[in-house]
RNA sequence: GCGCUCGUAGCUCAAUUGGAUAGAGCAACGGACUUCGGAUCCGUAGGUUGUAGGUUCGACUCCUUUCGAGCGCACCA
């Protein structure tokens, strides 16, 4: 809709303007400023500029009226056209709001370690990434979801070590000297006893069996993670592993010093990571010969890029923030354009349950546990709360909100104006069949204003993504829903003279909410 | 101390990315045809957008100052 808009205004005006929506539906369904831009140029008030330029356009086609307010022009769409496109949208209910676009995107998010279940936070990062490659999917970018599985390094050591170290204390009911760093969420120990399942007890014998149990640990968080995640719907396209990646580090790493950009100092080398932003130097290699975690990072961006995607975008958790210039300082030093990658990161969650802060789960180890959340609220809850608000603003939310059955819940309030619609077309005992060519005209003003909220879905979809906030998908449920519930209020529908064009109209909101609830994962209710 | 992110109604959050009178929900108060499901709707009240400057036709949005909060500042991942 907005595309056809800009076009024709584009032809009329032969020039770049700005195309927004009036604060007011009252002044029209678009608007351009661009009088005011124009104002030093042409040396003419905003105001006798927009007059003049709303003269040019014809009222036949698309447009019902051109007006200059207050230097402001305002596009009223006809009837007629929007009648068009929501009996398009009506026919083709899979292709409303979708596109075509080229550009090819790599999606990483969550890799969360897999060295314990999926926290609260981790969950924040999901469902946004989700989100994101439902949405762009449909706007037609080719987008590919990844998780990176760190199944390298200390943390899957340490994994194994606490396993081991459990099975003796709990399994064997042997003294246990517990080191200073371990696991410690009672996960491990239900772990220990999986394993003496599978296993044999005689694992926990003797400690050249940690390396055996890190490694067979690692692979049952994965699974864990996999299950949580299907809890809320997501899956993954493909896996990464670090360790499957370390084969590539000489490559790597021979390009880097051949640009120049390390240098070893101390036994160690360094990135001159400083060169671009970041604080200091870092070490990739350490003097015992091991490569760092960066090293892991760099192999693993160097591999992604080597793919050949026009764009990388990987959600993080806000606490690895200061990780963004090093990570981005080696793309470029490996010779690639490091703008192409973005890092989107999800801010910290702080949950309340009744007023006071959610008890910590002991089986996480002091950790909020997402499958815990998930059973509490549902999967719907959980996606529509997280996706409310801008992934960079601290979140706090009180999960009790989510368990009412009212205006206080908002996946109820939309679910409920989708289903209610429903409802409507069986009190009419009618069809879409019987109403999807009734012609929509001399629509009340509110009417109007309601088939024309409803056909915003695919900007919205388009505005969403492009900025990468989804919470616009989510407010724009909510008040169309609204807006929805409010038109009910005021108008009868079943028997009243206008029933079919109503019903179409109630058709083309069902019709948007069910779409957009789809973006976000979330399938709309036909009945309470 | 340095860096990143954030500061909007009593609370939780929006605001078309520089546009028209800064909007929703909750909480408070007052209302709605004996209902196409009242699981909804309408109204009232609530604001110097943390502070102080600047940029311009125009600032919640950009720049500077200052205060406050969270996070980060590893040869851990």
């Amino acid at each position: 809709m907005k595309k056809r808009v800009t076009e024709v205004i584009q032809k009329t005006l032969q020039r770049e303007f700005v195309l927004e929506k009036p604060t007011n539906l009252f002044f029209g369904h678009y608007a351009t400023p661009i009088a005011f831009s124009l104002a030093k140029e042409l040396k003419k008030s905003p105001i006798a500029i927009a007059e003049e330029l709303c003269s040019k356009f014809d009222t036949e086609g698309i447009f019902q009226a051109v007006t200059p307010i207050k230097g402001y022009i305002n596009f009223k769409l006809s009837e007629s056209f929007l009648d068009h496109y929501a009996t398009w949208a009506l026919e083709h209910e899979s292709e409303f709001g979708s596109d075509t676009h080229n550009e090819s995107i790599l999606l990483e998010y969550v890799s969360a370690n897999p060295t314990g279940p999926l926290h609260i936070g981790h969950a924040r990062g999901a469902v946004m990434g989700d989100a994101l490659y439902r949405i762009g999917t449909h706007l037609g970018y080719k987008i590919t979801s990844e998780y990176y599985v760190n199944d390298a390094g200390n943390q899957v050591d340490l994994l194994g070590l606490s396993i081991y170290l459990a099975g003796r204390e709990h399994i064997l009911n042997v003294a246990v000297q517990w080191p200073e760093e371990f696991y410690r969420g009672e996960y491990i120990v239900d772990l220990a006893f999986v394993a003496k399942e599978e296993l044999g007890e005689a694992i926990f014998h003797d400690e050249k069996n940690i390396k055996h149990l890190s490694v067979w640990g690692k692979d049952k968080m994965l699974e864990l993670i996999r299950s949580n995640l299907a809890d809320v719907g997501i899956s993954f396209e493909q896996f990464v592993s670090e360790k499957s990646l370390y084969g590539q580090w000489d490559a790597s790493f021979t390009r880097l010093r051949n640009n120049a950009k390390t240098y070893e100092e101390g036994g160690k080398v360094w990135i001159r990571s400083t060169d671009l932003g970041d604080e200091k130097d870092r070490v990739v290699v350490r003097e015992d010969g091991r490569p760092t975690y960066l090293a892991g990072d760099i192999i693993y961006h160097d591999n992604k890029f080597q793919r050949g995607y026009d764009r990388y975008i990987n959600i993080w958790g806000a606490d690895h923030h200061g990780y963004i210039a090093r990570v981005k300082a080696a793309i470029n030093f490996l010779g690639y354009d490091e703008s192409k990658l973005e890092v989107l990161l999800a801010q910290m969650v702080s949950l309340l349950k009744g007023g006071e802060p959610y008890k910590m789960s002991k089986r996480a180890g002091n950790f909020i546990l997402m499958s815990d959340v998930v059973s509490e609220i549902g999967s719907d809850a959980l996606r529509f709360v997280f996706l409310s608000k801008k992934s960079d603003t601290h979140l706090e939310f009180d999960i009790d909100v989510f368990k009412q059955e009212d205006n206080n819940n908002p996946v109820f309030y939309v679910n409920y104006a989708h289903a209610r619609v429903n409802q409507i077309f069986a009190k009419a005992e009618k069809s879409l069949q019987d109403i999807v060519h009734i012609k929509l005209e001399n629509l009340s003003e509110e009417a109007q204003n309601l088939l024309f909220s409803a056909l915003l879905l695919p900007e919205v979809l388009d505005d969403a993504f492009h900025s990468r906030q989804v919470q616009k998908v989510t407010e724009y449920l909510k008040s169309l829903a609204a807006a929805l519930h409010k038109f009910y209020n005021e108008n009868r529908v079943v028997g009243s003279e206008d029933e079919a064009k109503l019903l179409k109209l109630f058709a083309v909101v069902a019709l948007s909410l069910r779409v957009g609830l789809r973006m976000i994962g979330i399938h709309a209710k036909e009945r309470m």
